[in-house]
DNA sequence: ACCAGTAATGTAAGCGCGTACATTGCACAA
DNA sequence: TTGTGCAATGTACGCGCTTACATTACTGGT
């Protein structure tokens, strides 16, 4: 029936003031060391743990951070967060998440209710969100960082890549296989700057090469079978392109899936790209050619930041991380007609 | 340079005593109609949001739970965290969490650090754990749920499958397609009881199936590069099995690339089956037969378990779930002596 | 032997909120 | 009119911890 033990039951133990037991928690230094003994010792005991909400109440701060992402469920944030979290775990701060699903309203409940709940800095992805969140998160002056895109010159603490740039550059290499006719199958560009802006960059580069035309641009849900049934879409009209380029890699492994029970053979019917390289990405056959981002770079790089900025140091940038373009088996050169 | 509006502050603006705004935010029944308005309007002007530490100390409940897994690098327990995380929202709780990398060490001290920041909950992974862990637990009686594994009869709640028997029934699978000669890719066994018992599984199927052996059994971590070299390992030795079990589908993933690698066709030459089904088994050639976790469910059902647990419902017992045997593309029949 | 200086410790005042208990005001019955 | 009961509100204390300030016990220099 005894209720967890305080810190004043500690002094009791020890035989010393709550001042005391307090300064040999937080600043050792401050103690003799035969205080100090005693007080470790009471601690072990009585299986003391300080309680969370005194200690925040009474030093103002919470050592937390929230993370608002749109799902765990992409290997693609999951492998960020968790190189997010282990940085801060190595700062002494731990980490509430939540997710919002893509939906800016929920982004918004999620914000603050991890405000609420003490989050002293929040890791937010991409730069799509309601009038009122970013009202909500400039009248609180909540230090935030945003991630998984780059934008320069804003206001904003952005640590992350350029999507358009990155979308653009993969075109263009497919391009310089020979394509002419491309497809596109976006990611679900509603509330998603990210989606957008891949597609953006793919169309651009397509636009910029004259001789080549882009045959359809599909969005699709960044699920699988979404990717196929875009897939089986595209292929299913008379004009067929040469090479699809999709807005992640599930997306490319769903189009490779509808292409093969097609009976085309990638990459010699058709060259397929995705974009972010998981783990999947090598796995399949034959391989995928994506673009690769930078998560684990990116995670960690976001949490130092963020930390940096809830820490209030002054004169903070953020961080442009470079995407790599990784050819593997599934871009090839354009049919010879035949 | 305003600090954070009070509770006072907005009782001031509305005319009020701190207590009828409590009250209007906790319990609006109790709170007239004009006070109630005017207290409504005071918050908006303010910008209020009620000091979580203050509010942690007041009522001795943080409406937080924790969750400590191995690693978010697996989908596996990416998309059943996701689950988790969405009913606990649900029901306005807010999910701290932290990974482990898979040892036990670290688990501790992620444990006490989340229990220290104030998580009333707590979900585990698996029953592999440090005796001076379940000490603390025990001691602090902390209310905690173990997922991704099941036991009966033990005095801990579980929210999960059975691993064993799942990987023995997948087994006997095999074994009915007239597969010999088997050989195991397990996880690494060590502190890690969903790795043991899916390879012990696996073993006692192949021996209780008095004309079947198993061929060899190596170890590796849950890496896909990982699950290729030790393949390739297996494949290299004189007595080659007709057919592989894999501790995950990322092993058998690994596994399947580095058969073709040696030119043999899945599942004529060699048959591979994986664990989990994750959203990769679908997508690789030929498609992965494996074992489906119900990892969305059991995300659900643990934070619906942790709540009650969290709340002091009498009488809880844990959840079993089922698993199901996948049978794709890359599981056939023995191959004829060629 | 005396005083300044310092290290170790104690005292006590909050931090912002919830809530038990006290108080007020008012409607209604007698 | 007086009294009773209830709804609305206020008063004030405590939750467990940190920390500015006060106090004490030594140290060493002169």
């Amino acid at each position: 029936m005894k209720a967890r033990p305080t810190l004043q039951d500690v002094a009791n133990l020890a035989g010393v003031s709550t001042a005391t037991v307090s300064r040999a928690l937080n600043d050792p230094d401050k103690v003799g060391q035969a205080a100090r003994d005693r007080i470790d010792n009471a601690i072990t005991i009585l299986g003391y743990t300080p309680n969370f909400g005194a200690r925040a109440l009474a030093t103002n701060q919470t050592n937390t951070v929230g993370a608002i992402i749109p799902t765990l469920s992409n290997a693609m944030f999951a492998s960020g967060i968790q190189a997010f979290q282990e940085v801060l775990s190595e700062a002494g701060v731990t980490l509430l998440i939540a997710t919002s699903g893509y939906d800016p309203e929920n982004e918004l409940r999620q914000i603050k209710s991890l405000a609420s709940q003490g989050a002293s800095g929040l890791l937010l992805i991409g730069n799509d969100r309601l009038d009122e969140t970013r009202q909500y998160l400039a009248t609180r002056r909540t230090p935030h960082v945003i991630s998984w895109c780059y934008h320069d010159g804003a206001d904003q603490m952005f640590v992350g890549f350029d999507n358009y740039a990155a979308a653009y550059d993969a075109t263009q290499r497919v391009l310089a296989n020979g394509h002419k006719r491309i497809s596109i199958i976006a990611g679900d560009c509603t509330s998603n700057d990210r989606a957008r802006a891949r597609r953006d960059g793919a169309i651009a580069a397509v636009g910029d090469a004259l001789d080549a035309q882009v045959v359809h641009v599909v969005q699709a849900p960044y699920r699988i079978d979404a990717g196929r049934q875009a897939c089986e879409e595209i292929l299913s009209f008379a004009n067929r392109p040469t090479a699809l380029i999709c807005g992640n890699d599930v997306l490319a492994a769903g189009a490779m899936i509808a292409a093969r029970g097609l009976n085309l053979n990638i990459p010699d019917d058709i060259s397929i790209v995705g974009f972010d390289d998981i783990g999947l990405a090598s796995v399949v056959t034959p391989p995928m050619t994506t673009v690769r981002v930078p998560q684990i770079e990116m995670g960690r790089a976001a949490a130092a930041l963020l930390l940096d900025v809830v820490a209030g140091k002054p004169d903070l940038s953020g961080v442009r991380l470079d995407t790599q373009f990784i050819e593997r088996g599934s871009l090839g050169p354009v049919p010879t007609k035949g």
